[in-house]
DNA sequence: TTGTAATATTCAAATACCTTTATATTTTCA
DNA sequence: TGAAAATATAAAGGTATTTGAATATTACAA
């Protein structure tokens, strides 16, 4: 708990705790992509994509390659990978369950009626 | 990203990312322990224990069973484990490597020098 | 050089999370 | 019943993260 270690791991799983974060994950599945291409992908504009790079950079989760004007990124442990997948199956075996994600989503349309 | 999933996926990782909690499934490992043992282990007051025990139930990563006035946490899908360990190894193969681990130990040793 | 494209960094406001302390609840037992 | 043990919840203040907008940097080409 005091234990440094603890503390990194925990910031390892805060790096991942963020749904840009993952789906920028995903898409280096398939290999290297430029922010550009990131940036199409998740549908954000450019600086918060390159915020969220540089989060994953400073965890190196991820690692980058310069090319003339543009910056490739990949990550850097394939494992990670492996993590992904499991906690995908996690999800699958239903452990985060549909409850709280219903009451969640349930809350969030809510939220939208009152909006518009 | 707008994607709920992606939002449920990253509160999964939020939920692991926490010295304290991450101590708790290790303990869980060896299977069910009350609060008391967790408490003991962790080194910390009651209600910090029970506080983080409530976000592990919250996301569904524990549950719990009541006997008299004590209660038994624990793991609900063994594949968190598996997920720890293939952090752990990540850990291993420096992904998360001694640079920032450094500076950030460096930081708090400043700190407490500070402070002293 | 100046301009432009691609990426990175900085800042401020809003929100979320942590920590501590105090208080509730539940169960058992005298 | 009333007290005590084990656990849970709540509230308040501090700290960290997010988000969005503005600004820097870097590399190249005209």
């Amino acid at each position: 708990m005091n234990q440094p270690l603890h503390r990194f791991k925990a910031e390892f799983f805060k790096a991942l705790a963020h749904p840009a974060r993952l789906v920028i994950l995903e898409q280096l599945r398939t290999g290297e992509h430029s922010v550009q291409e990131l940036q199409a992908a998740l549908e954000m504009d450019q600086s918060s994509v390159s915020q969220q790079l540089s989060i994953l950079r400073n965890k190196n989760i991820v690692e980058s390659r310069k090319e003339g004007t543009m910056v490739y990124y990949r990550v850097r442990d394939p494992m990670i990978f492996q993590l992904l997948d499991i906690a995908r199956e996690i999800f699958n075996n239903h452990l985060i369950d549909t409850q709280s994600m219903l009451a969640q989503l349930n809350e969030e349309a809510t939220m939208h009626n009152r909006g518009a």
